[in-house]
DNA sequence: GTCTATAAAGTGATAGAC
DNA sequence: GTCTATCACTTTATAGAC
């Protein structure tokens, strides 16, 4: 799509909003104070407020996805050490990079039809990595169970962390990362 | 608080609505309209549509604990049996119970501040519970780690099950939090 | 690319009759 | 306890000047 330097930025503050105030609660006069504009000029940028969602929404799962294959790469090939990798880039993703991720993960519903057929291929493509690395893990019987179903619980409690962690508490992403990955491993 | 039969059903229907189209969403004619009324005649029950919010998510925090509580009184007394019977509540407050639960996790935020107040301790009585039973499964030997972060990790897989299980499938709820117990617990 | 001004529709909430 | 009618305000979005 269409990405000028301006149309990320805007992109970028509205990201952070959307997760301050979730995206109903962010109003158009609100994105375009942010920006220092006026509401009416932020139509230039955007056709409408739903297309704001989805550029937030692809901008974020697109992140997600290059941050996950980048560690994936730079991870030993241990399945131990790649499930670590998966779930590091994750919180990565979540809390160090940016607010998009977290927009594309609780505010998926607010898309319309049309965005969420357009974008459900990029959210595919992340959770394919997950099942892939969970099968490596699965194989070397590190884990056990259904890989469907432990991607989804393993997922969930990442991304539940959004409600209660604190990236500057005295625990870091990649050892909560680590804690989680733990507590699905048979004790070695 | 005020409980009359009326406002029970009322309190049932909206939160119903607060889980199909989210809090911000659902406007006080939608609601009415369900209820069968006027939405002038919504604010002789409740006194403005936070209140709605609060009475509802102070129905779901309630029936989880309650439903909690009698889960634990009737398990077997085995640390195992009584992490199986916590997550196995958790569920059936999310699925088959109502839809109040699910309010309550997804739309805290939502509270303004006096009625978060009134009902954190609610909530901190749920968690600690889960807490509670997961010490026990700790000096047992049946897992390992640090105990808020697994109450944590296994709340938010469960909680995320909203996203994606389908209780019409062909897993019960049961069984999933069953299999979400035994991810959990290094094999036997 | 941003401004001002405003349209068009929807929002939560109130007053007073029945 | 519900109705009708309506207020006061906010919302997204557009039009046209600069």
């Amino acid at each position: 799509m269409n990405a000028s330097p301006r149309r990320k930025e805007l992109t970028r503050l509205a990201a952070q909003l959307f997760v301050q105030e979730g995206f109903d609660r962010t109003t158009v006069r609100m994105l375009a104070q942010e920006m220092g504009i006026k509401s009416g000029s932020l139509f230039h940028h955007f056709k409408d407020k739903q297309e704001i969602l989805a550029a937030v929404i692809e901008e974020g799962t697109h992140n997600a996805l290059a941050i996950a294959k980048r560690s994936l790469d730079e991870s030993p090939p241990s399945p131990e050490a790649r499930l670590r990798a998966m779930a590091r880039a994750h919180l990565e993703t979540l809390f160090t990079d940016r607010n998009a991720h977290v927009v594309a993960l609780f505010e998926w519903r607010r898309l319309d039809d049309s965005a969420k057929a357009h974008l459900s291929h990029l959210r595919d493509a992340y959770e394919a990595l997950w099942v892939q690395v969970i099968e490596e893990a699965l194989a070397a019987g590190l884990i056990h169970g259904d890989r469907f179903l432990i991607s989804r619980f393993v997922l969930g409690a990442l991304n539940w962390t959004v409600r209660w962690y604190d990236p500057a508490g005295p625990r870091t992403p990649d050892e909560l990362a680590d804690e989680l990955i733990a507590m699905i491993m048979p004790a070695r």
